[in-house]
DNA sequence: CGTTTCACG
DNA sequence: GACGTACGTGAAACGA
């Protein structure tokens, strides 16, 4: 192993542990075992081996938690939890996948992973070497310097001087220093009080190092700062040797025995499949490169899917800016010959209907994708804002011209479009005019395969399923107050960051797709998920009008109200004022000032406040019935009249929505920016709010919603002869119940037996307990669990439903709906009893609310041609998932409910009959 | 950024 | 015998 290092790459296996376990979703092994960072910590090893140009790597851990560091200070780190039970397992996996790359795995009782590194840093540096640390902990930035980078595998970002400057406010070789003055709270490293690293840098770069500051600590001006200083010296001198990282560890293998060997894809692939990678035992097919010797970054392919076996089996990145008409007409070309494209649009927002198109990018192949700019901001504006000038003046093509060209491509029924979230991009392009047909969403495919086990977005999904970290939006257009938008963005670091966007997007396309037919996924997708993406898309646009001016009333009345009710409360709390917002000084005043009886305390020891509770103390005290008018009102001013005055769009004059595809666990959609699924309904206050939401002059809001949907879901999947007799019988689904279950004739049923029924009903719903039941009634548990018991021996059927729900939830994982949808139900083998039950109820639950959630969508996308056929011209403005509401003019308003009621009735053939309640109004409220 | 509360189905 | 729950969401406010 005679060659000497040129490159040598340290990575840091402890650190990166941690992080891909927190940033991965939980995944296991067929036996059970949790193995998500063992997966991460895999795919990070090939990614950066196939990318990287080293003659010598190694993986580094740190050994014992006892280092030479807990003898100089006994707190250091000794406030750390134990590490999560999930990851114990998976430290010896984590060293049994280094050792599978034939990579060594090296740990040294009494030091930490940063010291071995920072010792072969240093001996690799005197060697004559490049050195590439593999970290994202700050502690290691101290070792930055010429021939040492790190690389945030995570981030896939580059750590230099720059970088470590902007972090610590200082050069590398003064970290330690910075570091000693500020402390670090996650490792216990005391620092001095009051000092944190804005002031720390300040105080380096003034003074040259630590030692002068101290011993001229007296001659600092602010008292405070200067008292701390002096006479928290030793403090700080102390922790700069907890954080100063030893260069002298005795590294107990050598470095010259770091380097790499020749590749052995057996090991590795035998690894992969005893913990079950499937999807990277696939990229195995071809070797691995150990070195990659060209200078082109060499990214690993994906797993060829049997249904697809034309992948490359090595992918090469080469994405290109778009600045001429030549390139633009070569890329459509390229793509209309394909018949399939990755397909993104880059803008200034994340609104669509305020965000301005500022580019569009296009894959045709894996790694090959083109950015091509519609509106970037000139070349000096961009230097001033971001990394330093820009070299030359980019030359962009007309926005119109691009738009005009990219038209037919968009609309063109022979060439699939692919986006991520398409939805977004499709109301983009609408602004500009321009249709995206026919198309496929890889949000949607993940979401159809994959559930809610884990999150959707395009980073996470390249990460789980690529290996591959993509450019961060922070890397390109900064965060927080110094974020810009994409237009200030340089052309090139555009084109990487757009153009990478397109390709992982077909990349995932090719891996995802397939994956429909093999697993039963096909119908949910093409009849249920991607039809409804243009419905979503324009009732989004449209937005719905809300009368501003009543809103602003509401508001003014809620606040003058609040302040009365405020000035009262303070009043019976003696006078001693407090945040009647603030739970924990509520509390207080109730349990510990005013001594009231039956305290609770929530999970984290505070006292509970919540509405159960203060109901409770009502009759007892004037301050607790005050403060739930409080708190009504409180909600509705902040959460409602203000905030949704502050949401309607100048140019539209409406508030327009946005509906989530890819949210739940059920299949339900979710609503937000602003939530129109929770505006008020079940008080007279909150009514008044509903009643704010108006159709346009000469038209009127249309309301038609499933009257029991879940109920008679229930009827139907359960196939229980009682209930779906009752529901035959029509009326009163809750009396007939509460006659079939308490025996007693149904004009004999008084308001309190209808109530118990109806609860009973629900709880079924919910996958009923004693407990629940006995809360929501204010009845004693064994007076609950007799209801239940009562209602089982009415409908036998239902028991015989859960049983085997549950059974199914335990076999596969999750449960399905009429229409196939999977509903995932993680924990539902969990040894924690609580948390079983949990994941038990959620599983009776899934096929009720998630067939429910089906046939809407079902509704919904036959709605829009239903309509026209009718010649009719209402607009579908919002979903409430058992409601849907519309727009229509008033001299249609009939013929629309007509059609309305039957495309619900219509969505799905049930043995039980489907019933569709529906109002016309001027107001939301009144369409009830 | 996690917790609590509360609006809806 | 104890655990800690009704199912599914999103927004606002507090307080660390």
């Amino acid at each position: 192993m005679g060659e000497a290092p040129r490159h040598v790459t340290l990575i840091d296996g402890s650190g990166f542990i941690f992080r891909a376990f927190h940033g991965l979703p939980p995944m296991t092994r067929a036996d059970g075992t949790p193995v998500n960072a063992v997966y991460g910590f895999t795919t990070m090893l090939m990614k950066l081996l196939a990318d990287s140009s080293s003659d010598h790597v190694a993986v580094i851990f740190d050994s014992s938690r006892k280092t030479f560091r807990s003898a100089i200070y006994p707190e250091y780190k000794a406030h750390r939890p134990p590490a999560p039970e999930e990851l114990v397992p998976q430290f010896p996996l984590v060293r049994e996948a280094t050792r599978a790359f034939d990579l060594p795995a090296i740990e040294l009782e009494g030091f930490e992973a940063d010291d071995l590194i920072a010792t072969y840093a240093r001996l690799a540096v005197e060697a004559g070497a490049r050195v590439t640390i593999v970290s994202s902990d700050k502690d290691l930035m101290q070792l930055v310097g010429p021939g040492v980078e790190m690389i945030d595998p995570m981030k896939n970002r580059t750590i230099g001087e720059a970088e470590v400057r902007e972090k610590f406010g200082v050069s590398p070789d003064k970290v330690v220093d910075v570091q000693a003055l500020c402390g670090d709270s996650s490792d216990n490293v005391p620092g001095v009080p009051g000092i944190g690293v804005k002031t720390a840098a300040q105080l380096i770069e003034e003074y040259g190092d630590l030692d002068t500051l101290l011993a001229r600590a007296s001659e600092i001006k602010q008292p405070k700062r200067r008292e701390s200083l002096i006479a928290n010296a030793d403090l700080a001198r102390i922790s700069r040797e907890l954080v100063r990282l030893r260069t002298d560890a005795p590294v107990p293998v050598p470095l010259s025995e770091l380097d790499v060997k020749p590749p052995a894809p057996e090991k590795l692939a035998a690894f992969c499949a005893a913990q079950g990678f499937r999807s990277l035992m696939g990229r195995l097919n071809a070797k691995i490169p150990t070195a990659a010797p060209t200078a082109t970054r060499a990214v690993l392919p994906t797993e060829a899917p049997a249904e697809a076996p034309s992948l490359p089996p090595k992918v090469e990145t080469a994405y290109e800016l778009v600045t001429d008409l030549a390139a633009l007409e070569n890329w459509i070309a390229l793509a209309t010959g394909g018949g399939l494209v990755g397909f993104d649009t880059e803008t200034t927002g994340l609104d669509p209907l305020r965000a301005r198109l500022v580019g569009v990018s296009l894959a045709v192949a894996p790694g090959r994708a083109c950015y091509i700019p519609v509106l970037h901001a000139p070349a000096q504006a961009q230097g001033d804002l971001l990394g330093g000038p820009s070299t030359d003046a980019p030359q962009i093509i007309p926005a119109a011209e691009t738009l005009a060209r990219l038209k037919p491509l968009l609309a063109d029924p022979s060439v699939l479009k692919v986006g991520h979230n398409i939805k977004y991009d499709m109301q983009v392009m609408a602004m500009q005019g321009l249709a995206v047909e026919p198309f496929d969403d890889t949000m949607l495919l993940s979401y159809a395969l994959d559930g809610a086990s884990h999150g959707h977005g395009l980073d996470e999904l390249c990460l789980l399923h690529l290996g591959h970290a993509n450019i961060p939006f922070s890397e390109v257009c900064g965060s927080g107050r110094n974020q810009v938008t994409f237009d200030r963005v340089p052309l090139d670091k555009a084109r990487d960051y757009a153009a990478e966007d397109a390709d992982m997007t077909l990349r995932l396309h090719a891996l995802l797709k397939p994956r429909l037919l093999s697993e039963r996924m096909v119908s949910v997708y093409e009849t249920l998920e991607r039809p409804l993406v243009p419905v979503i898309a324009a009732m989004e646009r449209d937005g719905i009008k809300v009368d501003r001016a009543q809103l602003m009333a509401l508001s003014e009345d809620f606040g003058r109200r609040l302040t009365e009710l405020e000035t009262e409360v303070i009043a019976l709390n003696n006078g001693e004022a407090f945040n009647l917002g603030s739970p924990q000084q509520l509390g207080k005043v109730l349990f510990e000032t005013l001594n009231l009886p039956g305290g609770k305390k929530t999970k984290t020891g505070q006292w509970a406040t919540g509405a159960d509770v203060l109901e409770e103390l009502a009759p007892l005290h004037a301050l607790p019935a005050r403060l739930l008018d409080w708190r009504q009102l409180s909600k509705l001013k902040g959460t409602y009249t203000d905030a949704l005055v502050a949401q309607i769009n100048p140019a539209t004059g409406r508030v327009h929505t946005s509906y989530s595809l890819a949210a739940t666990t059920t299949g339900r959609l979710s609503s937000s920016d602003p939530n129109l699924q929770n505006i008020p309904i079940r008080t007279e206050e909150g009514r008044k709010i509903r009643h704010a939401f108006v159709a346009e002059p000469g038209k009127k809001l249309v309301s038609a919603d499933y009257s029991q949907i879940e109920l008679r879901l229930v009827a139907h999947v359960a196939e229980i002869a009682g209930l779906r007799d009752a529901f035959a019988h029509g009326a009163d689904i809750h009396a007939i119940t509460a006659s079939q279950v308490f025996g007693v004739p149904l004009d004999g049923i008084d308001p309190a037996l209808r109530r118990r029924a109806k609860a009973i009903n629900f709880g079924i719903i919910y996958g009923i307990s004693a407990f629940g039941l006995a809360a929501q009634l204010g009845i004693p548990q064994g007076e609950a669990k007799a209801y239940i018991e009562a209602y089982f021996a009415r409908y036998p059927e239902i028991r015989a439903y859960m049983e085997r729900t549950k059974e199914e939830a335990r076999d596969q994982g999750f449960v399905t709906t009429l229409f196939g949808r999977k509903v995932f139900t993680p924990g539902i083998k969990d040894k924690n009893g609580a948390m079983r039950a949990f994941a038990e109820r959620a599983a009776i639950n899934g096929p009720i609310q998630g067939g429910a959630a089906d046939i809407i969508k079902r509704a919904m996308i036959r709605l829009p041609a239903a309509l026209a056929a009718a010649g009719l011209s209402a607009r579908l403005l919002l979903q409430v998932h058992d409601e849907l509401v519309l727009e229509a003019p008033e001299a249609e308003a009939d013929a629309t409910v007509a059609v309305v009621k039957q495309v619900m009735e219509a969505a799905a053939s049930l043995s039980v009959p489907l019933l569709v309640e529906a109002g016309i109004a001027d107001t939301w409220g009144a369409a009830h």
